[in-house]
Formats: structure tokens, C-alpha cells, sequence
DNA sequence: GGGTCCTACATTTTT
DNA sequence: TGTAGGACCC
């Protein structure tokens, strides 16, 4: 296709604002983005622009902030025919890329590893044990906290120190200094660090920066209002050079203030960059009128904001309706059964609608309400698959394979499975060593010296085979290394012998594998290191989507660039939303923010409520009314709920009515969290309701049908016992002799007949 | 090493 | 009110 031809393509169906953010040629652009504005089409859009105009895609850089984002943006550039080859990845794991070649001109040495925040903490406790400071007085979990503060902040020990902050911070900075030290030591980074040696690399590193302003000619950051300040200056120093820097964003939805994440970065941009081009984005194609309307009036209420005038072609829509309930038992009732009329009446399906929440105990009540009715649902939150124990293992032992001065890795796996090497000797070990200054491994290399006996002795000699056996091995494919490991230290026989939870963390283990051969297929220059940057890097969030079947429930931090066809947003109460905290400490626009952004996720139908007494902490009280629904326009509409099945299912006559209903959705027996996998296609871990007459010519036409014998490459040979759904979300019922009924989507699932 | 009792604790969480 | 993590015991 030839340029002009290409981008011709690129403005198509596009708005004259639209056009001219993805045209606009060079120079400092600011791109303010309402919700549901097309956003992402501008970006991508702008990327293949800029190739078709003469850029190379490798000279272009595009940064998100989540990995589904860089995700999404990868996958739309490339549909796009052009562009293939850009930069489009997250802050952190774009600082990870740039500090693998040019760390050392900073003191790093490329095989560093990357430390998550439970990494982080446990690292804040041995700074504390080894400074002799009672975990009692305080906790880790709030020192990393404060630590991670203070480098958003870029703020070292010393500066930490001098702060005029409670009379404690001169522990925490202490922490802080030990934690650091013990780090380097390691030669591992914690998330933050990533992002702090990528600024001293651009101010620093004369030679290296002036190489890296060189190196890309368009910088694009997108969701620039929740930046923090080592991000803003990232973004600077990476376009310091050209000064393309093009940034999207909108103020209205910045939520992570409280992460550190600055708005005074976008809301100042025109200062910092007096050339800039600003582009509004404000018609919406999400939302009815009726939304957008009180979406808009709501957020007017703000004074730390960009003024925008959000409007759209779409229809008028239903009024935004308001709930009052007694108690938050009832207003989850109430909310189950509106939700149950919407599917009956209004032809909703349970995926088009969510609930949102400010805080994630909230869900709790809403479960049992949902389950009381039989709506199936999804919470999004819980353990994230890299942050199971099990994984969290074995990627300690893969991580000393390149970087044995782990030792936070080290000590998490010295005695798993175990080898008979105590606490004690471990920590004799600890600290024979740091008073030599070697690693942890180093003295379990000179055990004998250090005094270690008997079978600690011979658990610790096992221990070193055991690294060495894996170190000698070839760094790809990955999933050998992972296998092998596995082998070698009978992980599996280990976890067996745990009971109950040992089937799922086998489970879990088996999709590390997966997860290790995907990336080695995915990624022919990969290595070793390559694998663990991903998993330090990536969260589960990142893959719920695909796998949602029923209803979603998640709290408004998490619903942000999220759309559904029905909202309802629980607990508007004074102190819930906005929430204030004890200490009266609370950012009373943020909060405004918050509920700006789950009202403006709803497409057609958006549903309020609220409780006149809640229990929190277990005290009950009283509630006011949130003050932000006196903001909202007068045309929200009081409703009244419809009854309440759930009250009836909890009644002698126990759910009769909503299985006459809903029976064919089937109820959630048990509560859904998000369970991942690298495949993305587990799905209900009970059985799913069989295919009635309807469906049964569907499912004649699909690949599989009852009876089938298949195989599988996680849970192997099963049989098939039933097909329900249609079209995208066709699942498959199967019985597996290994792990019992599984309910697969048959788009994502790797089976075949046998 | 694993189970059980007990107490302290309790926003939001892109990476 | 619910729970997670530590102490304690076998």
C-alpha cells in the first residue's frame, strides 16, 4: 500500500479532533481524552500515521501502564497493516529493556532480578532482622510502603531522614538504607527501581542518555494523567532530544494519586511544553445522553481539572436510577434482583452487566446476594498466578540460576522441599556470611568452615547439586529448565503430600510449564532472564476478560478502561464514597474521580444505591447520604427495586422460583475468584448446566459433542459430558480422570478427539 | 512439618 | 465481622 493510500486508511471514520491529533506531525502534543472517546484508535491510528509518513517503527516508543493496555494497543497497531516493529510496552518493563543493555553505566549488572512487592517485603524483613528491629513495632508490609513512597518521590534515605515527617521516620529510613543496601547486594531491583535507575540513566549517564534521546524520534505516553514523577521524567528525558512527546490522557480519571501518580503532570504539560498542540476528544460513543449528562455534571464539581464539554450522538437512554435499602444485606439483594429482571425483561446477559465498589469487602455480601438468585459472577481480585507460593518458588530457584547473589530467592528456597536445613542454620549461614561479605549462597558453598553439621550439612551440599545440576543446563528452551527443576527437586511429590490445595498448586505448577514453552515459542531470542522479567512484570488482571462468563463484580479502581452495558455502583454513602479514612485523611476529588469513572463505564443502563446502615468492622451504623449524588442532575430517577428472590431463596423455600428462572444459567455453587491460566480457559471449577432443546442444533454443528472422548494438553484424556453456550463462549463439560469436571471454552481450550 | 488456636488488623493496588 | 499470620504444640 502506498503512504498517502495508508494514511487516507488511518483517518477514515474519523472526527476532524480525531484527525488532527493523528496527524499532527511533530512537536509536543497533548491529546485530552473523555471516557469512551476513542482513545486507543488515536494512538494506534498515530502510530501507523507516523510510519506511513517515514518512521521507522523501531524509532517509535509507545508507553502504557498495564500490560492488557501495551496488549491491546500491540495488537490494533498491527491489524493496522503497518508499524510492526514499535515499542509499545509498559513503563516498567520498558525501563527492564533499556537497564538489560545500558544498566551498568548505572551499577547494574544485566542479569539483575526484578523483585514484586512480596519480594520487597521480604526483603524489608531482613533489613529488620538484621538491624534488630521488632516486627512488632513495625510492620513490613508498612515500611515497604514507605520505602516505595519515598522513591516515587525520588527520594533516597538521607532525604527520607531529613523529612519533616512522625518522629518513627528515622527507623523507616534507617529500613530504607539497610533494604537498599541488601538489594544492590543482590543485584536485584524492586518495581520502583525500575523506574528510578531509568531517570539516573537519562540525567546521569552523559554518554548513554545523549544515545537514548537519539534513539527514538516519537514518544507516545498514554494514561499520562497517572504518572508519577520518576515516570514524567522518564517521558522528558526519552524525548529531551526531538521533543515528539505525544500524551494522551484525562485528568477526570486520574484515581492512582494515592500510588503517587502526579496530575499536575498533565494539567501542567502546556507550561512544560509551551509549543504544545492540545486536542479535545469529547464526543462520546459509550454512553447514553442520560449518562453522560450526569457524568459530566458531577465532575464539574472538581476544580483540579482541564475543562471538557463531554457530549454524544447517542440516544437519550434510560433515567440513572437510585436505590435506597435499609442495610447493605438488602441493597445487595436489591441489586440481585433488579439484575435478575434485566435479564428476563430487558435481554441483558449476566457478562453485560458489572458492580462496582469502593472498597473490596463489599463484594462479599453482593456474592452471597448473587448466588442466593443463581446469577453466575466473577470477582475480579484475589491471588495473582505468579503470586501463588508454588510459582513464587520455583521462579526463586530460577532466578539464582543467573543471579546467585539472590539472596532474598536463596532463603526462600534453601529448605523447599525439605532438606533438613533448620532455621537456626540457615541463619548462622546468614550471618557467617554478610559479615564476610558474601551471599548466601557463597556460604552455603563454605558451610563446612561456617561451622554447619550433620544433615544440614548434607541438605545444604543437596541444595548446591541441585543449582549447579540446573546451572550447567543450556538457557533455552525454558520449559526444559523448568522441567528439570521440577524433577530435580520432586516439586510435584512435595506439593502432593500437602492434601487438599496440592491438586491446584500441581495444577498451577503444570501451567508454569505452559506458560515457559508459550514464551520460548513466542519469543526465539528469549532466554532464561527474558522468562522471569515476564513473570516479575506481568498480572493476572491483565487476562480476565476473556474468560468471564457471568456477571462481573470488581471494585471502581479496577472497572477503569473497562466498558459494560450495565453498571450499578453500590455504597454511594458519606465516609464510602468518598471514602474517609479514620484519620479523616481522604482527597475528596480523586474520590469524585472514582465515581466518575464507574459511572461513565456504562453504556446503556447505570443503577446507584444506597444503604441507610452499614456494618463496618462489625459496629453498625448509621449512615448519610453520599454527597455526590446532590451533584448529580435532578432527572435521576428514585426507584424501587424490584423484589428481592434472594430473601425467598433464603426462606424454606429455598431458591425455587430462581432456579425456574435462571436454571438454565445455572447458579455459582461456589464463588468464582478469577482463576488464571496462561491458556485462559478454565472457567467454572463446578459443572455447568447441560444444553436444553433450544441449543441442541447449535451444539449438533460444533466440533465435539457429548460422548466424546478428547485429550487435552494440561489435564489429558477425558470425556465429554455435556456442551452448553453458543458461538464465542461455546463451552464443553468434561470429565477428566485426573482433575475431576472441568467447564472449557472450546475457542480457548487446546483439545482434541481422540 | 503441619495443624490449631489466638490476636491484631482492616482503602483503592496499573508494575 | 472476617482473616491472615504468628505462636505453640504434637
Amino acid at each position: 500500500m502506498d503512504s498517502r493510500k495508508l494514511i487516507e486508511s488511518c483517518l477514515a471514520g474519523c472526527t476532524e479532533a480525531q484527525r488532527e491529533a493523528i496527524r499532527h506531525p511533530a512537536g509536543p502534543l497533548l491529546v485530552l481524552a473523555g471516557p469512551g472517546s476513542g482513545k486507543t484508535r488515536v494512538i494506534t491510528r498515530r502510530i501507523a500515521c507516523l510510519v506511513a509518513s517515514g518512521c521507522r517503527p523501531d524509532d517509535i516508543v509507545a508507553i502504557t501502564f498495564t500490560n492488557k493496555a501495551a496488549g491491546e494497543m500491540r495488537r490494533r497497531v498491527e491489524a493496522l497493516g503497518v508499524a510492526s516493529g514499535a515499542w509499545i510496552s509498559t513503563f516498567h518493563s520498558f525501563c527492564a529493556r533499556m537497564l538489560r543493555v545500558h544498566g551498568r553505566s548505572v551499577g547494574l549488572k544485566p542479569s539483575f532480578t526484578i523483585y514484586d512487592d512480596a519480594d520487597s517485603v521480604s526483603a524489608v524483613k531482613r533489613a529488620m532482622q538484621e538491624l534488630e528491629i521488632a516486627q512488632s513495632l513495625f510492620q513490613p508490609s508498612y515500611v515497604a510502603k514507605a520505602i516505595s513512597g519515598a522513591k516515587n518521590r525520588l527520594l533516597g534515605p538521607e532525604q527520607m531522614r531529613e523529612s519533616s515527617g512522625p518522629p518513627e521516620i528515622t527507623t523507616v529510613a534507617r529500613i530504607f538504607e539497610r533494604y537498599e543496601k541488601l538489594l544492590r547486594a543482590a543485584n536485584a531491583v524492586d518495581f520502583d527501581d525500575l523506574l528510578l535507575f531509568m531517570v539516573r540513566l537519562l540525567q546521569d549517564a552523559p554518554e548513554t542518555s545523549e544515545q537514548l534521546r537519539r534513539r527514538f524520534l516519537h514518544v507516545l505516553v498514554d494514561e499520562y494523567q497517572d504518572t508519577n514523577h520518576a515516570q514524567y521524567l522518564i517521558a522528558r528525558g526519552l524525548a529531551a532530544g526531538l521533543g515528539n512527546i505525544c500524551v494522551t490522557g484525562d485528568p477526570d480519571q486520574s484515581i492512582y494519586g494515592w500510588r503517587g501518580a502526579d496530575l499536575n503532570n498533565i494539567l501542567q504539560f502546556e507550561q512544560d511544553y509551551p509549543n504544545a498542540k492540545v486536542v479535545r476528544l469529547e464526543q462520546n460513543y459509550r454512553s447514553t445522553k442520560i449518562i453522560l449528562r450526569a457524568a459530566d455534571r458531577l465532575i464539574t464539581n472538581n476544580l483540579a481539572r482541564k475543562p471538557k464539554s463531554l457530549w454524544t450522538e447517542n440516544a437519550e437512554g434510560e433515567p440513572v436510577r437510585l436505590f435506597r435499602l435499609e442495610d447493605e444485606r438488602q441493597e445487595a439483594d436489591a441489586v440481585a434482583a433488579d439484575m435478575a429482571r434485566l435479564f428476563r425483561d430487558a435481554g441483558f446477559v449476566p457478562r453485560d452487566v458489572a458492580v462496582f465498589y469502593r472498597l473490596n469487602a463489599q463484594s462479599r455480601v453482593l456474592e452471597s446476594s448473587l448466588r442466593a438468585e443463581g446469577i453466575p459472577y466473577t470477582i475480579v481480585a484475589g491471588t495473582e498466578f505468579f503470586q501463588r507460593k508454588e510459582i513464587k518458588d520455583l521462579l526463586a530457584y530460577l532466578r539464582l540460576l543467573d543471579n546467585p547473589a539472590d539472596d532474598v530467592s536463596a532463603e526462600r528456597v534453601a529448605n523447599v522441599p525439605a532438606r533438613r536445613i533448620g532455621d537456626l542454620s540457615v541463619k548462622r549461614l546468614k550471618e557467617w556470611g554478610s559479615a564476610r561479605g558474601l551471599s548466601l549462597l557463597d556460604a552455603f558453598a563454605r558451610a563446612e568452615e561456617a561451622g554447619t553439621k550433620g544433615t544440614a550439612l548434607q541438605g545444604v551440599a543437596e541444595f548446591r547439586r541441585t543449582l549447579d545440576e540446573l546451572r550447567a543446563m543450556p538457557r533455552t528452551p525454558v520449559a526444559k529448565i523448568v522441567e528439570r527443576l521440577l524433577e530435580a527437586i520432586g516439586y510435584e511429590r512435595y506439593l502432593a503430600s500437602a492434601t487438599d490445595q496440592g491438586r491446584e498448586r500441581i495444577e498451577n505448577v503444570r501451567e508454569l510449564v505452559n506458560a515457559a514453552a508459550e514464551y520460548d515459542e513466542a519469543e526465539p531470542e528469549g532466554n532464561l532472564l527474558g522468562f522471569l522479567e515476564q513473570a516479575a512484570l506481568i498480572s493476572d488482571t491483565d487476562r480476565w476478560d476473556a474468560e468471564r462468563g457471568g456477571v462481573t463484580l470488581m471494585t471502581l479502581h479496577a472497572a477503569k478502561g473497562l466498558e459494560f452495558p450495565a453498571v450499578y455502583v453500590v455504597g454511594l454513602e458519606d465516609g464510602l464514597l468518598p471514602l474517609k479514612r479514620d484519620d479523616g485523611d481522604h482527597d475528596l476529588e480523586e474520590e469524585r474521580r472514582l465515581f466518575f469513572v464507574g459511572l461513565t463505564r456504562a453504556k446503556r443502563l447505570a443503577t446507584l444505591s444506597f444503604a441507610e446502615t452499614r456494618a463496618r468492622y462489625g459496629k453498625r451504623e448509621f449512615t448519610k447520604p453520599s454527597q455526590f449524588l446532590d451533584e448529580l442532575p435532578a432527572e435521576i430517577e428514585a426507584a424501587q427495586p424490584a423484589e428481592s428472590f434472594g430473601a425467598a431463596a433464603r426462606s424454606p423455600f429455598r431458591g425455587a422460583r430462581a432456579k425456574r428462572l435462571f436454571g438454565r444459567m445455572g447458579a455459582s455453587p461456589e464463588p468464582r475468584r478469577v482463576r488464571r491460566s496462561e491458556n485462559e480457559e478454565i472457567v467454572y471449577d463446578s459443572d455447568y448446566p447441560a444444553a436444553d432443546g433450544l441449543s441442541a442444533a447449535i451444539h449438533a454443528a460444533a466440533p465435539f459433542k457429548p460422548g466424546d472422548n478428547i485429550v487435552h494438553p494440561t489435564y489429558g484424556r477425558g470425556k465429554v459430558l455435556s456442551l452448553s453456550g453458543y458461538g464465542d463462549d461455546l463451552r464443553a463439560t468434561v470429565r477428566f480422570p485426573s482433575v475431576g469436571v472441568k467447564c472449557l471454552i472450546l475457542r480457548l481450550a487446546r483439545m482434541r478427539k481422540v
